[in-house]
DNA sequence: AATAATAGTGTTACGGTATAACATAATACC
DNA sequence: GGTATTATGTTATACCGTAACACTATTATT
């Protein structure tokens, strides 16, 4: 249940795996994993922070990969929806799944110094959010779950 | 710890008793509870859902309280600031709180049907959000809990 | 009460985020 | 090969949010 994103690591891993998980799967699902969702996912995985929508527009632009909001838009949407990448809601941004095929509700630590963003676990069922949604009747069907603060290697950086 | 929002009540006293109680605490804090202020929070009061921006800023307008958005969103900003109000990431919204003066982390059982909002309590040093940010050494100082999905009301609707 | 300091409001202008709607092209399926 | 489905290209627009500056009201100080 170790977050994923501030440690030292290879990150080369991070992006190739990351890549290779999602062509495996989307091979074996029948899904169409094109040049603009590919390049997408790419430069999620390039770091671990989120990007923001235009950010990556500005990228795919520069390939010619296209130049209007849909094109990036259309992209984020299939990888969210099959859970190659997911939303940070705080941010307005978009990141890069680091369990993809595994189905999972996902939470993040967002550090608001460096932008750094972990992924972890949540376990909503058995989370007091859980609890009190059975007791007043509440059918959950996703999570948003995000911590914002300081991550270790931002800790002790002068500024409050 | 049950949230308040799905269940029928006398929501009159959810508006006075509110705003009331805003009132109290800005007297005694020496805030000033202007006009502006005082109707925004007054209109978010009037339902137990988000309600956007510029969705208040109409209202604004028509009572001639300010047009631009600077000035709704200058009240919001106030009303969250001291704990009076809520944003709700997922929806870009904001509603006012139920626990107003009370220090507290709060949840929310959002309903994707009917669009209520409810509110509950979090405990993020207790939680496992909490002790992954530990374990990874990330200084937690503010969470986002959110979940989508239906509200006993809405249960047995023909939508999936 | 006059003054200075602070806090709140009015306004313009703009930037960031996101989607609807419709046309065209590519792919999958039979 | 023909059809259905899926993906992309494009235009236009709607929604969300803030920077910057002028002005007014309130509060604190003398």
């Amino acid at each position: 249940m170790n977050p994923i994103g501030f440690e030292q690591h290879d990150h080369t891993c991070c992006v190739d795996h990351g890549v290779e998980a999602v062509e495996a799967y989307c091979k074996a699902e029948g899904l169409q994993f094109t040049e603009v969702r590919r390049r997408v996912l790419e430069m999620l995985l390039t770091k671990h922070r989120a990007f923001g929508a235009y950010e990556i527009l500005d990228r795919l632009r520069e390939e010619n990969l296209g130049s209007q909001p849909p094109i990036v838009y259309r992209a984020l949407d299939f990888l969210v929806k099959h859970g190659f990448a997911h939303k940070i809601e705080r941010l307005n941004a978009f990141i890069a799944c680091h369990h993809p095929g595994q189905s999972h509700s996902p939470a993040f630590l967002i550090c608001r110094v460096c932008d750094a963003v972990a992924e972890a676990q949540s376990q909503p069922s058995r989370s007091m959010l859980g609890s009190t949604a059975r007791k007043a009747g509440f059918t959950i069907e996703r999570t948003v779950i995000e911590a914002v603060g300081i991550c270790p290697n931002c800790t002790g950086d002068a500024d409050t």
